[in-house]
DNA sequence: GCAGTATAGTTTCACTTGCAACCATTTGCA
DNA sequence: TGCAAATGGTTGCAAGTGAAACTATACTGC
């Protein structure tokens, strides 16, 4: 016997996950996509080298940090560097890699778009009371744990 | 005093919630994306279609059920009537609407698929315990409530 | 009943994205 | 050494996506 059961799209988790995360990436990102001419791959990709400055970073590490394949790393990282938001050198000893990092117009639009995003992230936060917030850190650890890129 | 510092991504809700959502949606899709040849956006409509079956619906309230915009359901559309798996007729009283059924084929599509859908979901929410799946359901209500499509 | 406006749906165009093939360099191992 | 396999990164192509223009039909007020 068939499942004819029709599936209902607006109480399906995935669907619902889809619809959230849209909503509240493109809120953000409208923030400063037209402001500094930043798409998201690029904002990601900024925040991870602000994050692990010191040494500077090889694509392939930005690109496992961001859950982005290394395509869209590359282009993201020509995009700004053609920018000139971020350096990019040659590895010395492994010619292969390449050595990212921010240059200082690059930290300016970090230090300009990440206190957004907290600002945008803590107004979400801020539908949820305290139970809730505690029992969705832990959903998604969960849920994320088994994920690759986690 | 600009605030330099980072922003942790991996601990960023929103980015978590995009790596949670694509994780999700791409393992379902992959299964019925090479087996039935049959895209995200074709599987949605399918599903509504499903539901409201009774008097047939028009692309707009597609469009309304599915979170999509109507050039999204147009071309979705477009490619299920072609592959004989939606019927597609015209509005008597209405010209300009379309009246929007499965076929016998479209509802094979629905049968075969939405019982693998939902495994997908109740293997996801099995990692959950009863508290954190009513937690999950009451924080998905409050945030999506504000959502225009909901 | 007719001009202007609103609505349903499609088409077009510019843009993004993902996959696969590709080049360069390095590593592993006979 | 020296050749096959692996790795880092880029490029090309095909498919997906969204905004705006366009067609066809229906409604509204005079």
């Amino acid at each position: 016997m068939p499942d004819r059961a029709p599936l209902e799209l607006e109480r399906f988790l995935p669907y619902r996950l889809s619809i959230l995360s849209n909503t509240v990436s493109q809120a953000i990102a409208r923030e400063y996509q037209t402001r500094f001419d930043l798409g998201v791959t690029e904002w990601r990709v900024i925040a991870v080298l602000a994050r692990y400055d010191g040494e500077g970073l090889a694509a392939r590490e930005v690109a496992e940090r961001t859950a982005m394949d290394k395509v869209a790393v590359s282009r993201a990282v020509a995009r700004l560097a053609a920018a000139g938001r971020v350096i990019r050198r040659t590895h010395r000893g492994d010619r292969r890699r390449s050595v990212l990092r921010l240059s200082a117009r690059g930290w300016a639009i970090h230090d300009a778009v990440a206190p957004r995003a907290r600002a945008h992230e803590r107004d979400l936060l801020a539908r949820l009371d305290v139970g809730e917030r505690e029992c969705l850190e832990r959903i998604l650890d969960k849920l994320l744990g088994a994920v690759p890129t986690a």
